[in-house]
DNA sequence: ATTCGGCAGGAAAAGGTTTACACGCCTGCG
DNA sequence: CGCAGGCGTGTAAACCTTTTCCTGCCGAAT
């Protein structure tokens, strides 16, 4: 099963063989032929370990995710993977359960595999990013950015879309909103505090509840969030707006007469979700077609912004007066 | 960066570098520390195409899945890559985009990466899939099952999930039932087809359309289900029962009052949509656990049966008169 | 005192592939 | 007719690690 095997079948060096059915310089069709036949025959394919060894190439990529479950990450490690296929890649992948310690090992160990690493959305400190920048042999992130000369990143201007979101409540008349904070660790919340803080300064109420990124973490934020008795809840994305309806729903708040709702990144259900989703689009394909980019060698070291859009639905509208 | 420069920089062999570090034969404490001491000095990692090339074994899984978008499928690889990195081990993925064909030739390819290869719900030819079985050092399906001496399976019940909800419709009064059929090639989709016609032998009219496995087939599938005056529709999984609810929403048609709606997965947003969704409940997380149990070398080539169990919410009413 | 056993560490092979270099033959040109 | 060059093929090195086998040394036992 190994090439020596095709080669004594064939009656040629594994030179030869090698030459043949990986093209490297031209072989006699008579040849050619027989070594084609014997590797048919014995159904000869060749060790990638050992390819990988001597090419120093592994053409793989690795993706690392908070969480896989998440329809975000699954959609931008499903955009990531089909682009990376489509040029004979494979895609090697760890999720790290929001846990900046195993995300931080996961991703030293995969640096030493594969040709190219995707951090999304890391949450480990800078310092030890950096460490791992030098450990890997092209880094590129997504929703982070990094001040190093050889890292790629491409964000979301999630200043932007928070912005946007306060503007579009602002004008239906909302001045009291809760805002479902995300991760603390993470620096696309902390993009987010920077658009609050810029709606704070044009006179709105920006009351900030810890919450988290999952659904269940919306869920379970809706009662502590209304005890500030907000007009408006913007969670942290999607995910999390999807437990807060199925929450308020539970109480017999109704979206949005008595209260707005809106996310943010357009999740494949918010669309679907009753009322729809009020939200800020970012197209999870364009994410991953960018990020794909960055891997190529010639690309430059540089961080990409992407801006996404106000896409409103059902679940925003106007301010009545605060309840209670 | 290799395991030389470490040797010349602790001045002795790499042999006693690497007894060092992998922990082979003993070495005096005073070796050892030189050693490691030397090993930190130039970080070094050992290379892991070289491992893998010695050892025969890349410590590493692959996962092929139909839509790495759908939740089912998230939540498994989730869940596998979990356990797997628990154990060190690597895991390495591939969507096919429900194309038998990419699905082949993707299993083929990482075949030979990996220790174990974990088929997802594969909509290959069975001689493909033997083929497969054949070219794997450990192959493990989910969904599927085929008689061969060393393949491993774990699959849902969804013959008895379908009867489950046929019952609990029937209980309701729903004699007239549209089944939106998943993908054609799925063998998860004949197992519900087996339990439609334990249905239909039981007296029910089942119609069945053809739909697709994700939201948006769902979404697009409604009107022409609604032709057929059914008074409920099992959706072929949650992920697709999410797309019915939000069109029959558009529609004005109200659920349960005027049709009742049920999926099967138990999807981690079926406990929040509006009516909460009937559904027939798996657990990824105990798929998941079984399906890494199966990679163990001593795991017997069995197929192991789940069965979930029926969660009734608020989709599903009793039936009231056909509409229209 | 000699031999045997045990222990620490070194030399070298093995794992499978690709590719630079070398070699031989044939052809074409001087 | 002789030499050079090109084409097709083989040989062997290189990629990096682990592990087997072996060597040399020291202490203990006969």
């Amino acid at each position: 099963m190994t090439i020596h095997d095709v080669a004594r079948l064939a009656e040629v060096s594994t030179a030869t063989v090698s030459r043949v059915l990986s093209g490297g310089k031209p072989v006699s069709d008579q040849v050619a032929d027989r070594v084609r036949a014997a590797a048919a025959e014995v159904g000869y394919r060749p060790n990638p370990a050992a390819q990988t060894l001597l090419r120093g190439s592994s053409q793989t990529i690795g993706v690392v995710a908070p969480d896989l479950g998440n329809p975000y990450f699954a959609e931008i490690l499903k955009g990531i993977s089909a682009e990376a296929a489509a040029e004979g890649n494979h895609t090697l992948v760890a999720g790290t359960d929001e846990d900046p310690d195993r995300e931080y090992r996961a991703a030293l160990e995969l640096a030493r595999w594969v040709d190219g690493l995707l951090l999304c959305a890391p949450r480990m400190s800078g310092p030890r990013l950096k460490e791992v920048a030098a450990a890997s042999r092209k880094l590129v992130l997504i929703n982070r950015v990094l001040r190093h000369p050889s890292v790629g990143a491409v964000v979301v201007d999630y200043h932007h879309g928070v912005r946007l979101l306060c503007e579009h409540l602002g004008t239906l008349g909302h001045k009291h909103i809760v805002y479902l904070e995300g991760p603390p660790k993470a620096w696309s919340d902390q993009q987010r505090q920077r658009g609050f803080r810029a709606a704070e300064a044009a006179g709105q109420t920006i009351v900030r509840v810890p919450c988290g990124s999952a659904l269940r973490d919306g869920y379970d934020a809706v009662d502590e969030a209304l005890t500030h008795r907000p007009t408006a809840l913007i969670a942290f994305n999607d995910h999390v707006a999807v437990g807060v309806l199925s929450r308020l729903r539970e109480l017999g708040v109704s979206v949005p007469d008595d209260v707005s709702v809106a996310g943010v990144d357009d999740a494949p259900m918010s669309a679907h979700t009753d009322p729809g989703l009020t939200t800020y689009a970012v197209s999870t394909v364009e994410l991953g077609r960018l990020a794909w980019q960055h891997f190529s060698p010639t690309a430059p070291a540089i961080t990409t912004h992407l801006a996404g859009e106000l896409v409103v639905r059902a679940s925003t509208g106007r301010a009545t007066r605060r309840r209670r």
